[in-house]
DNA sequence: CATGAATGAGAATTCATTCAT
DNA sequence: TATGAATGAATTCTCATTCAT
């Protein structure tokens, strides 16, 4: 085992622990110590591997981010039929979202949250672009309804966020069939009649 | 003036002072200190109308449930056809949040949160009953795709947020287009094809 | 006992507290919550009264120097004979530093520290211009060497703590025969030939 | 270069960042990170040299000593004047701390703090004992005032320290006009009439 | 009911020192 | 010797809540 190694342990260690934690409390329920607790680590430890709290909040936000954008694309084929690549990445999202459910609750709460700077934000916004760019091409050749990208995006990405809570409330089990009730609806909402 | 109108005046200015801090801040970064000089009581005050700080956020919550309520069913006619009806519900809700942007921000924030007890979610359920009746019976009556109630309650709220958001956040500059794609996709996801 | 009493009292700890530990430990070895302790207050209640540490030691220096300038005039009759008046000036601020240790010792300290804000210095130079003038006076009239007013106030400072602290360092018993050699000293070294 | 050089030099590197360091920022405000840093070397090499960080201080308080033991007698010649002697010793004082204004501001904190032990005290009183004996020699010849070795001692050290830090203060411009006011007042202060 | 000084547990962060490499 | 990650005790300050007036 080598020095890095040894080294991203324990950033992982103390990465994990604090999004485990902040998801269940938040933010501010979450002390430090906790955090060193669960990952093992004495509270000094934290401030060599980060600045501030805030910053393990960025930190966090930053890989989220790309793992999302990693899930969306996954076994996308561009030669398929636009609206089966829709429903892939519909798909592909919710169902990243519902086997890390952590990193969905984080997102929600801390997307919009002042500690996340404006840099980390603009920074990870390159994950999420091909799906972008996939939208707007079907607003382009006319498969969606002519809507404004940004509100286009916003709905559909809206329409999973609504499952995903759904499911994780325990509101309503999600089974197979209301999931394709949720994909279904948010197609019809943008597709061209 | 009589007692009772001193009293439901520094009551009103705590709820006021505590709703506009919060939203601006959020819960741990508002002080109590800071509500009662914003409110102009002091802070021994607060504890004679409130147990706790987390009792003055369930009373806020209930009154922006109620609110939001009152302002789903306004102008609301029976006879009218069900679409115009649908698209009157939405909008009422949508403008409603737009006039009084932190009771949305509010309610995004802490209607999930742990803070807001199982009993005053319940005891609030019931202003929004009209309208989860008027879903269930266009369902029902095979206008609305036959999906469960609460999956369209979920998927129509989530849009009307969806489009209040990107409005608040100054994403996208929501015009009177563009409201009416929101809620045109919004009727599109749930309706009978 | 009325309100204002009890305020004073509190503060009165603390600020005494505070000026006993910081002339034996220094600033950064006294911990807040030994002067809490010493005081005999809650942690807490030192921030009801203080901003911050650093505003303890700006009201302390005040203070001190406010009772430095009381004590340097006391007894002063301007029919006197120069020379006598300088004698009992100098003697005056030395007596009162042998029977006020610790705020000599504060002064010493903190006199030049950078917790002492230029705000607070120049506000409290008032308490001893009677005495710059004196010195000012005596060269303007020919009894002092004609030096700059600063030098002869800094020298002259200078001799009286010099004094002061062969006393406290217990060095050397200062007995009335070596305080009077010291003034003397001083004196010979501002006078004119 | 052997290994002996090698070791001098990042002992050398640690002190002399620890004198400037310390004398900008005050002990406690001075991290050992920081000085490592400074000092181009690990913050674990620095405990390779020194025991602690207080060993570090006596090590600059008696370096410091030294310097100015030097500083003091030289270019004395002992078949001059008396008071030409003097004059040669206060300025020699003067400028060399004129010139090593950190120097001087290091001792001023620490020549009475508790970190510098008894023991490095003793061990360096030796740099001006030559002119300890060189003013008591003037006491018992006659030409200086019939005053305790001590208080004399103390008397013109102090003088030259006040000239020192109106200087470093910039309260006043000390020209050589000033500077001869200086020394003559001190002069004037011991010698006998 | 109203006040606001007082409380004291608990927060984030710092830093001298150690020790495995 | 040299390194620098790790330690964890200690620090300043905050803040929900209480209670004597």
């Amino acid at each position: 085992m080598n020095n890095e190694t040894i080294n991203t342990e324990k950033r992982e260690a103390i990465v994990q622990a604090m999004l485990e934690l902040i998801t269940e409390r938040g933010f501010h329920a979450t002390p430090m110590s906790m955090v060193a607790e669960k990952a093992g680590v004495a509270a000094g430890t934290i401030y060599h591997h980060f600045k501030s709290k805030e910053e393990i909040i960025n930190e966090i936000y930053a890989r989220l981010k790309a793992n999302m954008g990693e899930a969306l694309v996954r076994e996308d084929a561009s030669e398929e039929d636009y609206k089966k690549r829709f429903y892939r990445f519909w798909l592909n999202l919710y169902y990243h979202f519902i086997d890390h459910p952590k990193e969905f609750l984080f997102l929600e709460q801390y997307a919009n949250s002042p500690f996340i700077t404006k840099v980390t934000k603009e920074e990870n916004q390159r994950y999420y672009q091909p799906v972008i760019d996939f939208l707007a091409e079907g607003v382009w050749s006319g498969i969606l309804r002519n809507m404004d990208v940004e509100l286009l995006v916003a709905m559909v990405y809206g329409s999973v966020a609504t499952c995903v809570k759904l499911h994780l409330s325990k509101e309503l089990d999600m089974n197979q069939n209301r999931v394709q009730q949720g994909v279904q609806a948010s197609w019809d909402s943008v597709k061209m009649d």
